[in-house]
DNA sequence: GGTAGACCTGGACGC
DNA sequence: GCGTCCAGGTCTACC
């Protein structure tokens, strides 16, 4: 099978960086526990790939990406990019140095690396399918989505879902209500690639402008916004939920009604300035991994299903 | 600015 | 196997 190689930062874990965002568990990425190997299909100009990535020298050292076909030297560059973007190898000691000297807490485990997806449309696109649905039902629309419209089973391009009818998304994804908007969002990354994505991912844009931006756009909410915003590297704002109030109130033994606990837990985390997602983020983390293990062990089909409060209350 | 109700689906539950 | 209820954010209408 070909390979390439991607170095890797001096502390770059693949077990421990893949498995730190619920999204590693959202078709069409793959984690095999036994071997440690995570894979998926990505969408390449000339042709869908299948790329398998293991870390055979443990921490630090470089990637090694089988690919299901030879590249060409344009795929390369392209597939590294791709999972570049998904691995967030860009974060770099900077970005721990400065998440950990506000909260020590992850430090030893080296947590602060959040996964992610190849392009943002499919970060924006899982943003949606997670919105008002259980964890199972978010599975289920992934997975349909690239079973139904993704070339060779990889997720759905912009481009292809903007020329798909509502109805046939509807009808074959189990979106829901959703069908429109995604059909709309769909459109505006295909036709309006250039102006929409690169503002987005304009590091020089204020927090507050990115946030207005994204809180215009069909189907994005607060809670949506604030989750696309840490998916851009952005970690000032909590996408607050029910998984929120569920904390709120079994870790920080907050009382009180929804809106209650929700203002407590921003309030909470809000000294954390522009780290406070990740804060939040891994306290939540670390409360599923003390139900089921660290999550680089869990099961796809089981534990994978299931870690969420809302499961785990049952 | 705050709030009630509709929007869909899968799963749990009772019969 | 069927019907009912519930969980889950966003959007719109209304106060």
């Amino acid at each position: 099978m070909p390979t390439i190689t991607l170095p890797a930062p001096a502390d770059f874990v693949l077990h421990r960086d893949v498995c730190s965002y619920g999204y590693f568990l959202l078709a069409p990425n793959h984690w095999d526990p036994a071997t440690r190997t995570f894979s998926r299909i990505l969408d390449l100009d000339a042709g869908p790939v299948r790329v398998a990535i293991t870390q055979p020298g443990g921490k630090g050292s470089a990637l090694r990406i089988a690919t299901s076909r030879p590249l060409a030297a344009v795929e390369k560059h392209a597939a590294r990019a791709q999972v570049s973007r998904m691995l967030r190898l860009d974060e770099d000691r900077d970005h721990a140095r400065r998440f950990h000297s506000l909260d020590p807490r992850f430090k030893k485990l080296g947590r602060f690396r959040l996964f992610r997806s190849p392009t943002l449309f499919e970060d924006i696109i899982k943003t949606v399918t997670s919105c008002n649905v259980t964890w199972t039902s978010t599975i289920l629309m992934n997975r349909r989505l690239c079973e139904c419209f993704g070339r060779g089973g990889a997720f759905p391009t912009a481009r292809r879902l903007a020329r798909t009818a509502p109805a046939l998304l509807r009808g074959r994804c189990s979106v829901g209500y959703r069908d429109q908007r995604i059909v709309e969002l769909a459109r505006l990354f295909a036709t309006s690639r250039s102006t929409l994505a690169a503002r987005l991912e304009d590091p020089s844009i204020p927090d507050a402008d990115i946030r207005e931006t994204l809180l215009e756009l069909p189907g994005i909410g607060p809670y949506a916004a604030a989750n696309i915003m840490q998916l851009l590297g952005r970690y000032s704002h909590l996408p607050l939920d029910t998984e929120s109030v569920r904390h709120g109130k079994t870790v920080l033994g907050y009382s009180g009604s929804p809106r209650q606990i929700m203002k407590r837990v921003h309030e909470h985390f809000a000294p954390m300035g522009d780290q406070a997602f990740r804060s939040y983020w891994f306290e939540l983390w670390e409360f599923y991994e003390k139900k089921h293990g660290p999550s680089w062990t869990w099961q796809r089909d089981s534990t994978g299903k299931m870690f969420t409060a809302a499961q785990l209350s049952k």
